[in-house]
DNA sequence: TAATATATGCAATTAAGTTGCATAAACTAT
DNA sequence: ATAGTTTATGCAACTTAATTGCATATATTA
C-alpha cells in the first residue's frame, strides 16, 4: 500500500519523504479537493511552509492540479494517471457546493463542450465549474 | 451618461457615491475582468477598504459576479442586465489568456453542457472558464 | 434643512503566498 | 554500508489579499 504511494513518487522523480507521504495519502483517501489550510489542519506537525513546497512540488510534476474557485485562496485535486509535467490534461470538470464548499473532481469522461473564441484566440484548455448542492446538502 | 450610472446604482437600491460611480465606469470601459489589486492601482485616492466594499456590494446587488481563476485572488466581472440579488444568472463562460493573464467575459449565448451529477446532487449553476492565449498574445 | 441611514477612511487583524538560509534527510556511487 | 552529493525541511521574515470595528463624513428622506 505504502510502496503504491512510493512508486508514484518514484515515477514523478520526487524524492520520498514523509510528508510527501502522507499528504498524497490524505488526497487519496479524500474525494474533495483539499487547500493549504486543509493540510495544515490535518498535519500540524508539518511546518506551513513545508505543505506548501509539497503541495507545489505536486503540482510540478504533474499529481495534482488547481482548481478554479471563488474563494480566494488555491485549492488542489488528484490529477488522473494520464498527467505529468510534459502532457498535463487540463480539461476538468469540478463540482462546487455552495452550502459546505466542499470542492470535487468529477469523472472526466464528461462531455466537453466546443466553445466558439473570438477571432485570433487559441483554446489551450477548458474547466467546467458546477456549482449547486452536494448529496449530504441537499 | 453619468446619468445611465446613477440610475444603474438607483436600480440596485445603491447610495450614489463617487467612488461607486468611478468604479462602476472603470468595468464599463474595461472590458476585462478586474481585481482588488486593479482597483487599488487605478484609484489611489480611495481607500484599499472602501474599494473592498464597493465590490462586494455590487457583488450583492449582482451588478458583479465573481470569477473563478487559480491565482486565489478574486476577479470580477460585469453582470448582464438580467442579473439581480434575487435572480442571478449563474451560467457563464470566461476566457482566460495563460500568457497575458487576463481574464473576460465571452459572450452569454454559447451552450452550455449538460453535465450528470452523481445523484442526489443539484446543479444551480455552471461556470465555464477557456484558458489560452488571446488576439494579442497568439 | 434637520434627522436618519449609510459610506468612507483609518487602524488593526487574519490568512495565504513567498523567499532565503542553515540544518537534516534522502539518494548515488563506491 | 558509507561518504559525498543533492534535495527537503524548519524557521524567520516579508508581501499581499481579505476582513472587521469604529469614528467621521456624506447621501438620502421627510
Amino acid at each position: 500500500m505504502q510502496e503504491n504511494l512510493k512508486q508514484i513518487l518514484k515515477n514523478h522523480s520526487l524524492r520520498i519523504t514523509d510528508c510527501r507521504l502522507d499528504v498524497m495519502q490524505y488526497f487519496l483517501d479524500e474525494k474533495n479537493a483539499l487547500s493549504q489550510g486543509d493540510l495544515e489542519n490535518k498535519f500540524t506537525a508539518y511546518d506551513r511552509v513545508t505543505l506548501y513546497r509539497t503541495l507545489n512540488s505536486f503540482l510540478d510534476s504533474g499529481i495534482l492540479h488547481k482548481i478554479p474557485n471563488e474563494t480566494g485562496s488555491a485549492t488542489y485535486g488528484l490529477c488522473h494517471d494520464t498527467c505529468s509535467p510534459d502532457h498535463h490534461d487540463h480539461n476538468h470538470v469540478h463540482f462546487k457546493c455552495n452550502s459546505c464548499g466542499q470542492i470535487e473532481c468529477l469523472d472526466e469522461s464528461q462531455p466537453m463542450p466546443n466553445i466558439s473564441l473570438p477571432n485570433g484566440y487559441e483554446a489551450e484548455g477548458v474547466n467546467l465549474i458546477v456549482d449547486g448542492k452536494c448529496a449530504n446538502c441537499v
